[in-house]
DNA sequence: ATAAAAGTCCGATTACCAATCGGACTTTTT
DNA sequence: AAAAAGTCCGATTGGTAATCGGACTTTTAT
């Protein structure tokens, strides 16, 4: 198993706006999410250029510029940052997690829970593991 | 919502040690999980403080020396990180979260997955939210 | 084709924080 | 009242995110 690498503030940021926008170059990320916060665009730039390193991010050339995406959905990454919380945090007991589920519960409400449950059940019987990676 | 803290590799396990033995003072925390580092008990006592800054750790006097315990459950700490990660890294959505639980199948075993939704239904129906503190 | 503009890359720099230890200080124990 | 055990307080080291300036490269406009 992979290590997860941690993320910093501005790497959050970006890698979520390019999660919604499924792509961007330095200079419309840097109007998305860079000028609220008045920085360079090479600020963003390096973000991306960390994010790319840690696997997070790909490129592709387009004309000139370089246009960046996601690597990895974000179903993806979230599962990955389950499996290591639940090992560190939750001692690999299962049990953990129906307590941390019950503090959910506020969060999400009870009757989204009941949603999560339901599909729950459906990837138990379906689970579509296409990724013949 | 309170900001929550990252955790450092040491400071990690040795919150771990203190969920599974529930108290410990410099001395016999070092013993667990310093010495195989070859680290001193300053070290460890360091960790123990960043992690009581934290939040995470209350000590008490007990004769001459400090007796640490964790602050918060394990399942509240596992509770909150899973409601950031999800606003975070889901975008707030619960469909995410399916997708996580279809990559946490290779990692806990359909079998525990079925334990696992058969807890969350009980929790649902339950909620036995005792902690009136 | 060549100058200006736009974009990209490559270090510094700063800032923060975990991990580590040494030494000073405090309290117990004998 | 020593000696031992424990605690606290910096200082150091090491890693890495955020930030920018300047050099380099490619487009675009004239």
């Amino acid at each position: 198993m992979e290590k997860i690498p941690v993320l910093g503030e501005l790497e959050q940021e970006v890698l979520a706006h390019l999660w919604k926008c499924r792509e961007g170059a330095v200079k419309s990320v840097h109007q998305a999410v860079g000028k609220k916060r008045r920085i360079s665009p090479n600020t963003i730039h390096s973000a991306l250029e960390r994010l790319r390193k840690k696997g997070l991010l790909v490129r592709e050339k387009v004309s000139h510029a370089y246009v960046y995406r996601p690597a990895i959905e974000r179903s993806e990454l979230l599962g990955k940052w389950l499996n290591e919380m639940i090992s560190l945090y939750g001692g690999g007991k299962v049990e953990i997690m129906v307590s941390a589920f019950a503090d959910l519960t506020r969060t999400i409400g009870a009757s989204e829970l009941e949603r999560l449950e339901a599909m729950i059940l459906n990837v138990e019987k379906d689970d579509p593991r296409g990724d013949v990676s």
